[in-house]
RNA sequence: CGGGGUGUAGCUUAGCCUGGUAGAGCGCCUGGUUUGGGACCAGGAGGUCGUAGGUUCGAAUCCUAUCGCCCCGACCA
């Protein structure tokens, strides 16, 4: 290139027939080295860029900056050796630079990924990431996904003018895919597909923390299956299911898939898959005899009997003075002393507008995300200002008595518990400050617009299934499957033509793996005092020559020879090469944790051996000089068979 | 968004309460002695104490604002 800006002037001038060069790009004192200027270490080689395996590498010529202390802000085991073992560094908050030992493990997982997808017939595909807004303004729920996503104007002056684009960053793509394949798509012959691509989300997390647990930037697998039929939608979900389950196994997860959440969808249904962990954000309900898992916001249990049979009345409704009783805890108290399971918590809500209640027993919790099942595109607890003038009483007197409420025509529903009609006969407040309620009767007094199971489950209540007590435990969301049904196919119009010439919408399900939380989970569920413990398939390299003698020339052929077999054997081979003393590199390999581990050095050439030990366990083989090459080849076939 | 905390060298931090012009460990550089589980000795570089105001003769320290980060809650894959 011409070492001037002169052509910074011309539009569109070409530079050595590569790409053109705009108008406005002005380029300054810029002078490119010829190759041959470079020092002899520094000409660039070229590799195989998108392959994980390759030629060994050497650590001093490598880069990955381990730490002896964690950093100040990682609370957890997974996210202080993330960044001990130079996987990844911060940038800001949720925002993290892969490094390049931490990319390695990333591309094998994303491999492994795809090649299950692959596998279970879904196609990739790449989707832009920057999303012209008007695509989530057509969706069906722009309100509420718009909370959580990051605008992308053009920077220019700092202000978006009236006639520029505005784009969004994608937070997933649905919104993205359904009009693709309503135009490309039109026919049943096309169908079914399922297409999926691995990329970087955004979302503006809340409360971005744990490292890559919960990040604003993260990567993801995303995928959508068209089916003509429900059925076929079913199958494909399945499908998913089942791919998920190999995937999370093949990559050394230990994740359980758990019935979820739907939302407001009716009909479709869901499964999240959860690694177990104490400091995961979800919480599993499970039952380890009948099979029995859901999350928590979900799970439902048998505590209410099917055959439950309404209370008979057992008395006039009777109004009876409570100053300042405003929570359950004074009303169990003396001198009322109504046990919490025999009254009725009366909750008010706000959805798309207009306020509802949810009657619950007293010593129930609401489990808010199952209000999803109402309906309400969003909902939220009312505020003390807007329940006064419809119930008539501050939070704390209220109750859903027939005939007490102040404006019951301002009522969008009143939603009970199944649970509440254990009470039969309880107590309520009579929406009038200072008053409650006794003898109210479920069936007599209450007027319910529908029940429902709104009440967030308790540890040892009876499975719905087996009647066993259920089990809670903390756990992180790694893959989702979720059957759609035609929530987006039919706001987007993507339908097509049957046989007999009838148009019909597809029927969608979605797919979704965090792939760089997976990478965290492996590591939060492999790993001891010492460090990482990868799994053989996803370690960043599996095998580790730690040459420790690397001015012995001897030493550093031999610690060579045996990488070259490993590397035949199909291993990736790190050599730690570094002029470092035995315990700095020991204690960075149990760091770093590549599961296979050589030592060559001086003192066991001249005992005739090189040592081999396997990160997990303890002991140390000692293998004769002249067999180490076949025993090494020999270790990495059987553990890559495994 | 509410509550709490915190910001000092690349990292981990002391000093702050009680104002007097910044100290340690790790890491880094130089030299030497070492060399099988994070060596030792000597020397060295590196800090406008997050930022902006204010109080004061004097501010890392006190006050105000602001930004970042962390924790709890709400919310969320």
């Amino acid at each position: 290139m011409a070492g001037n800006g002169e052509h910074s002037n011309e539009r569109h001038d070409r530079q050595d027939g590569g790409v053109p060069i705009p108008a406005d790009f002005r380029v300054v004192n810029c002078r490119l080295e010829a190759p041959s200027s470079l020092p002899g270490n520094a000409l660039p080689r070229f590799v195989a860029a998108a392959s994980v395996s390759g030629s060994m590498k050497f650590w001093s010529q490598f880069f990955i900056p381990t730490l002896k202390e964690s950093p100040a802000d990682a609370e957890i085991a997974s996210h202080k050796l993330l960044v001990r073992a130079g996987l990844v560094r911060k940038l800001g908050g949720g925002l993290y630079t892969y490094m390049p030992l931490g990319l390695r493990t990333l591309r094998k997982i994303s491999q492994a990924c795809r090649e299950e997808m692959d596998a279970a017939g879904a196609i990739e595909l790449q989707m832009p990431h920057l999303h012209p807004v008007e695509f989530w303004e057509q969706g069906p729920r722009w309100a509420a996904a718009r909370e959580i996503m990051y605008r992308a104007d053009h920077a220019g002056d700092g202000k978006r003018g009236p006639r520029d684009p505005e784009y969004v960053l994608g937070p997933t793509h649905e919104e993205i895919i359904t009009p693709l394949v309503k135009t490309e798509i039109t026919s049943y012959r096309d169908l079914p597909k399922n297409f999926y691509q691995i990329a970087t989300k955004f979302r503006n997390e809340i409360r971005p923390r744990y490292g890559l647990m919960r990040a604003r930037e993260f990567i993801m697998k995303d995928g959508y299956s068209f089916d003509a039929t429900d059925e076929g939608a079913t199958q494909s979900y399945l499908r998913m299911k089942d791919a998920y389950s190999k995937f999370f196994s093949r990559v050394g997860v230990k994740a359980i898939s758990v019935e979820a959440d739907t939302g407001v969808m009716g009909g479709s249904f869901s499964h999240e898959f959860m690694v177990p962990a104490e400091v995961g954000d979800d919480v599993v309900v499970y039952c380890e005899e009948s099979g029995y898992a859901a999350n928590r916001e979900k799970a439902t249990s048998g505590i209410v009997p099917k055959d439950l049979a309404d209370a008979a009345p057992a008395g006039a409704v009777e109004e009876f003075p409570t100053p300042g009783v405003v929570t359950i805890a004074a009303l169990e108290a003396a001198p009322y002393s109504v046990p919490a399971d025999k009254q009725f918590k009366t909750l008010v809500y706000v959805g798309d507008g207009n306020p509802f209640l949810v009657i619950l027993r007293g010593c129930d919790e609401l489990e808010e995300a199952k209000l999803g099942s109402l309906g309400f595109t969003l909902f939220r607890p009312a505020t003390p200002e807007e329940i006064e003038p419809v119930m008539g009483a501050k939070p704390g007197s209220l109750g859903a008595v027939k005939g007490t409420i102040k404006d019951p025509a301002a009522l969008a529903g009143i939603f009970a518990d199944h649970a509440i009609r254990l009470i039969g006969n309880g107590t309520t407040g009579a929406n009038r400050d200072g008053m409650h309620l006794r003898n109210v009767n479920v069936t007599r007094d209450l007027a319910i617009t529908k029940f429902g199971d709104f009440r967030r489950v308790r540890v040892g209540e009876p499975d719905p299934k087996s009647g066993n007590p259920l089990k809670i435990a903390r756990a992180i969301e790694v893959g989702h499957v979720f059957k759609l049904g035609t929530k987006y196919s039919d706001k987007f119009g993507a339908v097509y033509t049957d046989d007999q010439k009838q148009s019909h919408p597809m029927v969608m399900g979605c797919y979704g793996i965090g792939i760089s939380r997976t990478l965290q989970a492996i590591i939060e569920q492999s790993h001891d005092n010492d460090g990482i413990l990868w799994p053989w398939s996803v370690a960043p390299f599996q095998v580790l020559v730690c040459l420790l003698d690397p001015q012995l020339p001897e030493a550093a052929e031999l610690a060579k020879k045996i990488g070259l077999a490993a590397e035949r054997a199909g291993a990736d081979v790190l050599i730690d090469d570094r002029t470092e003393r035995p315990g700095v590199k020991f204690k960075d390999a149990d760091l770093i944790g590549i599961p296979l581990r050589i030592t060559v050095g001086g003192k066991g050439l001249k005992e005739g051996i090189v040592e081999m030990k396997w990160r997990a366990q303890k002991d140390v083989a000692k293998l004769p000089i002249a067999d180490a090459e076949s025993k090494v080849a020999a270790a990495v076939a059987d553990a890559s068979r495994a």
